[in-house]
DNA sequence: GGACGTTTCAAACAACTGTTTAATATACTT
DNA sequence: AAGTATATTAAACAGTTGTTTGAAACGTCC
């Protein structure tokens, strides 16, 4: 039975279902081992749909990823940058790894995004424009605030992919750290919470440390736009 | 022309000469997207060789993957643990940023390592056990003995997590940073050699100032075995 | 030099893939 | 109610893949 009103054609539905079904998939087996035959399986349509409505596999897949930004922004929204620069970063460095470890069943879209770093397509400058900049950018800011004056712009860029990359290693790298640390104590010590404790301490200590930084003024910064060269 | 003595069948070369022309072909292509058929073309081999020598696509894939380590040692062979313990964390980052950005010529291997981390195929296990495990308990020890006294054994594997984290990721994510960053700033100071001045010096200072590591003792402290609790 | 095990080869095989087709069904318009 | 554009379907198509086959070529040993 389909209901073809002027603005909500039939085709929709079935549109939908099969981008809905096709994320997961995409993500689970990538764009090559995933099948059209099990992604319409799996939305429950004719195989034909996908070029009935897409053109094709590669069109279906682009379709897939243009739509994951809005879905990940929804589900762990970036906090708004108040409080003290400390607090702030360790809350971007919480939602960026929440974001990364969640479980499956809400994380397809870093697992495609994964996917997209390590194979990227026809998407993957916008994804980086849209996904990756914005993240990178929030750091910047917070770290030049921690920082507090100016710096070659090399060095704050530095200085933020350090700390991201603590944070992405924990996925891209997660099963290697699930065999290099013993099961009982990485269930104990290396939940998302301690581990952006972790981080950001080793990065606020790292500023300090660096010179870069007053370690008096630890922990009453608040954050102000601060240029680069 | 074929040669056959006891010892040295004619066929031990063209065994051979499939691995080595299936090691760059995998690292570049992947398993599945990697063609038997253009893996014998590029060795100069028939088709049926691999099956002949082989079995199957996959375990020439797992004789190529085993093989890998003994090339990687000694195309960049882990320093010797000598000098002060700074010293060698500098020296094991080099290593480690040389091998991971190395380019293309030599750095199948990498190549093939970092697809093995994100779809893990048989010989992952014994993969991470040879090759991350060595890299991992040598930075263990240049930790321990920068941090001079005692800690709880997961706070050192974090530590150690957070300086591999920040060199794997400018490999991982090359792509994104080399969207993130400007061309011209990327070519002046993201080679191989500042990456790995930063990340040491980012490593060094997050060491001292999170209060581990006494400021005082910071450029002479010499490596000694330390236990974890 | 002839017999034998080993190695190579071109060709075919079988399975799976994305895509297209042409017929059928559906819902809206007039 | 007829007509029409839209949507769905089962089936077939065309291409690529890993693998197998059976015969031919080769080197070695008696």
């Amino acid at each position: 039975m389909l209901r073809m009103t002027k603005h909500s054609r039939p085709g929709e539905e079935t549109r939908q279902r099969i981008i809905d079904a096709a994320g997961p998939i995409f993500a689970a087996r990538g764009f090559r081992k995933a099948t059209v035959r099990e992604i319409c399986a799996a939305a429950g349509v004719n195989i034909a749909s996908v070029g009935y409505y897409f053109g094709d596999k590669l069109h279906l897949y682009l379709h897939v990823v243009r739509g994951i930004r809005a879905k990940c922004e929804q589900a762990f929204p970036m906090p708004p940058l108040t409080g003290t620069a400390d607090q702030q970063l360790k809350l971007v460095i919480e939602t960026i790894l929440q974001r990364l470890l969640t479980k499956e069943s809400v994380g397809w879209e870093d697992q495609l995004m994964m996917r997209e770093m390590h194979e990227p397509t026809e998407a993957f400058r916008e994804l980086v424009e849209e996904y990756f900049r914005p993240q990178f950018d929030c750091l910047l800011i917070i770290v030049q605030s921690l920082v507090g004056h100016k710096l070659p712009a090399h060095q704050f860029e530095q200085l933020v992919l350090s700390i991201v990359g603590q944070c992405v290693y924990y996925r891209v790298g997660n099963k290697v750290v699930r065999q290099l640390i013993p099961e009982d104590r990485y269930q104990q010590h290396f939940d998302t919470a301690s581990l952006a404790a972790h981080i950001t301490s080793f990065s606020l200590a790292a500023l300090t440390g660096m010179g870069y930084r007053d370690a008096i003024s630890q922990a009453c910064s608040p954050t102000q736009g601060v240029n680069t060269v």
